[in-house]
DNA sequence: TTATAAAAGGAAAACGTTTTCCGCATTTTG
DNA sequence: CAAAATGCGGAAAACGTTTTCCTTTTATAA
């Protein structure tokens, strides 16, 4: 009990050399029946099982693949993982997480102790490509999933641009003017949505209000909606950086008695399975979130299985839109006296 | 770029001996500054950073506790794990997580591979005793969280008798008479739940019709929520094993027409985040989800401290009722021919 | 039988570190 | 100035495996 057999142990106890119970074990070599008979009581005798550190340490094989992911509260990521998860089984790989919110700041050494311990990584994090490339230089794979990479590393990406724009085209389509865009900066694809969206409000001759959360969870979806509604000019229409932010700014807009979408249209992107349980029903963009983290496993397990990381294309992924019952079309014209209403029982 | 440089490659970048770049990195002695100027530069040069398994191999740490998780997805999950990584970096360990939900047939596995690279790790998996017991042999740390645990080790629990109970007495008060459990039944703490509520309705000299569900998602809520109203007795009150399933099937009750709270009550148990945000927001039991994965921590880490798992007090979280509006006061009596109304449109 | 081929199993090097000791040079003390 | 104490830095063992040769034994053929 005080300290786990080693495969010396084993040796002994069955009377042959480590030699041979390591090839036994990894079945690199056959062996009477009697010895491997002895082997096999042994190991079960005391109960051994490798060292898995000793083993990748000659092999440079870990059997495991990494996935750090921003934020595991965050249902988007939380889908990712779970296609990555299941390509990762099928190859007989096991997948480790890390959640690198909690600590930006120790996010570069998060990855770094995750890169060592694993024979790929796949990396959804904000770090900018200058410190990307001291992981680079680990020389293990890595793939990059809806953020952008940087030049001649394989990625699967979102389109973000396109997400956003046709929001926008639905949006002006049901005749809101004045949109907002709730937006989070310091995440990767936010200046893509942000320029989808007013590219595509600028050729109809409209622009787009920003207004800025500070992480893309409820909590701040909820404060900054006050924020928005305390606008002179309120705007009839807001679209989210993603859906947990949505989905925040909705419950307080109720709360505060703005109708949604009768007063106001409310959009957010990535179509989390909760956003079809909210009331009203969430409209956003779906990104396929599962799927990234399938494609972005595979084209890991290229480069893994040798596959030159240049050879590999880059993909991006279809973003498609879901119309619920958060938009609607405009019916009353924009008004700044607009009173808000007595907040509705909840 | 071909093979990552190794601390001989420092030392001989250095002019001095691999056993002071030793001592130099992890500060256990200190040089001449000119030494230790070289060594910097030598390291700097060379992009070295050590091998972690070379590493734990000779120290037995690793510097990363683990947790293994069931279902990434479900939110009460990723709030334990939250929790769980900021005490993991305050004591500045690394946090892996595992997901066994995917395959259950491999979770022994999974557990096996992750125990070995970690110096601790908390379960909350399902997995039968005795299987556990091969885990245990591995000598590491283990705290389980949020299921019972085999005699002896350190646990930090919820008390879900109490927290199946008090809903039971909520609903009896509104008075509901027909009440319902959706369970799952190869959960740990689904009896528990199961025999808080029945007990406390068996008080009230009531009984409880169960549901089954074959997985705690959202699907599988939606799709349990027809059998229940398919049943000519159809209940008033619907207790869930958990906030997912509850979410699930009030989407699909309200486009069936059920009104909720007033043809049926809905409450569910975990206290997701979301579940403020549904319509209407979800009744339910707080079972301090992050809480849950701080304590579990703290608990580890008292034992990679040091201290004999006997000696670590088993502890229980307060479950805590927090009623919002999926819950009402039963109006009407309960007719079996009440008919179901006209979908609403949702 | 003897020569030869094949099979079975072992010795030892390697993987990249940490750590314990030890010797040498420098400084301090008597 | 000699002797002791101190500090600096290195040699080598160890961690638990895998893997590459060997050597020995056994089976096959002549």
């Amino acid at each position: 009990m005080k300290t786990k057999p080693t495969i010396r142990d084993v040796a002994a106890h069955a009377g042959v050399s480590i030699a041979t119970v390591s090839k036994f074990i990894n079945s690199t070599q056959r062996f009477t029946a009697a010895v491997e008979r002895r082997i096999q009581l042994a190991i079960d005798a005391l109960q051994y099982q490798s060292n898995p550190l000793a083993r990748s340490m000659i092999t440079g094989k870990t059997g495991s693949v990494g996935v750090a992911i921003l934020d595991i509260c965050n249902p988007h990521f939380t889908s990712m993982v779970k296609g990555a998860n299941r390509i990762a089984l099928q190859h007989g790989y096991t997948l480790l997480f890390v959640d690198t919110e909690e600590s930006q700041a120790r996010e570069e050494e998060l990855l770094g102790a995750l890169s060592r311990r694993v024979d790929g990584l796949i990396v959804s994090s904000r770090m900018p490509d200058a410190k990307m490339d001291r992981l680079l230089a680990f020389g293990k794979p890595v793939v990059f999933a809806g953020r952008p990479a940087p030049i001649g590393m394989p990625s699967i990406g979102i389109d973000a641009y396109s997400a956003a724009y046709m929001i926008g085209e639905l949006l002006v389509k049901q005749g809101h003017r004045n949109i907002a865009y709730i937006g989070f900066a310091p995440a990767r694809p936010d200046m893509e949505r942000m320029r989808g969206l007013s590219e595509c409000l600028a050729n109809h001759g409209l622009t787009v209000t920003r207004f800025e959360v500070r992480e893309p969870t409820l909590a701040e979806g909820e404060r900054v909606c006050s924020s928005v509604l305390l606008r002179k000019e309120k705007p009839d229409a807001v679209v989210c950086y993603n859906d947990v932010i949505a989905i925040g700014f909705m419950g307080v807009a109720r709360t505060l008695g703005i109708a949604i979408p009768a007063d106001m249209s409310v959009v957010g992107i990535d179509n989390i399975p909760f956003g079809r349980f909210t009331s009203p029903a969430l409209t956003t963009v779906d990104i396929q979130s599962e799927r990234l983290g399938e494609e972005a496993m595979h084209l890991l397990f290229r480069q893994i299985a040798g596959t030159n990381p240049a050879d590999i294309s880059h993909q991006t992924l279809e973003p498609r839109l879901i119309v619920r019952d958060s938009t609607a079309v405009r019916v009353s014209p924009v008004t700044a006296a607009t009173p808000v209403r007595a907040a509705k029982k909840s």
